[in-house]
DNA sequence: TGAGTTATTGTAAAAGATTGCAATAAGGAA
DNA sequence: TTCCTTATTGCAATCTTTTACAATAACTCA
């Protein structure tokens, strides 16, 4: 848990707090290489905070993003899964099978440029996501009723 | 309703059906300017279908995306709204107060073009949301407790 | 038009996500 | 260390979204 303390002077210059239940949700999230949805989180965290509970884990999280200290993406469906802020990168997601190709950041820089000009809005630095279909898909056309 | 009759060939060619339901929530949103969240669309459409429910919409709205007669996207939250499919275009969302700022799908084929190469993913051309701060949420800039 | 096939729907139940409010506990000050 | 303020949590209830399965009704063919 140790990892969690690197986040409570953000926290706490803010007037924020950190508490047992936000140090598990960043344990949690520290040591997973990948993006995890809060379902996961909660259950992950749990063993560290028996007891955590399911709302505190959205509110927590939403709280998090809100700081900048984690990420929100969607990976399809619309359901938001979350890693932790830092390593920024966006997401090209197979719209079949799920699977999930890393944008680097840089790709975004030109055109994310052209629309704070065009506008008006700022700080579009936010995760973004793209959909398509994988190459492995590709080859399983199928008409009707496919994945 | 004699909008969603227009829908109905596309539909029976690849074997599927046209019901009352299906024209009910097709009517909604092909006079709707706007995007629309699956209970906004249930609201408004169960006025010509009455025995509609929610379940049949969500599934109804999936199908449809599916079939590009309807475009999802997401609009923060993770929350997915649907509109008519064909106006293509992206969304520049803030995420401080929700403002959407249409962004033209030109401005994305740069990218788009060079992302299928270097990813071997294909038929990127699904909705694409980027999150930012709107000009006037610029301005009520707060620390702490900011919608 | 009428019968048959099966895509689609409604029902019921469960899973996922959100909200209000009283109780708790983190962090600052004495 | 102890007290105080209030940010944060848990609880309970609610809303949103998803799933399984039997009943219904759209479309095809005769």
């Amino acid at each position: 848990m140790s990892c969690a303390v690197l986040y409570a002077p953000q926290l706490r210059a803010s007037g924020f707090r950190m508490t047992s239940q936000r140090m598990a949700i960043l344990h949690v999230l520290h040591h997973s290489g990948t993006h995890l949805s809060p379902t996961e989180i909660y259950k992950k965290a749990r063993r560290d905070a028996p007891g955590l509970t399911e709302p505190t884990v959205y509110r927590t999280l939403e709280f998090l993003a809100k700081n900048q200290v984690v990420m929100p993406a969607h990976v399809g469906n619309g359901k938001l899964v979350y890693e932790i802020a830092g390593r920024n990168h966006h997401h090209l997601i197979c719209q079949s099978c799920g699977a999930s190709f890393e944008v680097q950041p840089e790709a975004l820089d030109g055109i994310i440029r052209r629309l704070e000009k065009s506008s008006g809005y700022r700080f579009i630095n936010s995760h973004v996501t793209f959909f398509g279909i994988c190459p492995k898909c590709q080859k399983n056309k199928s008409k009707k009723g496919d994945g």
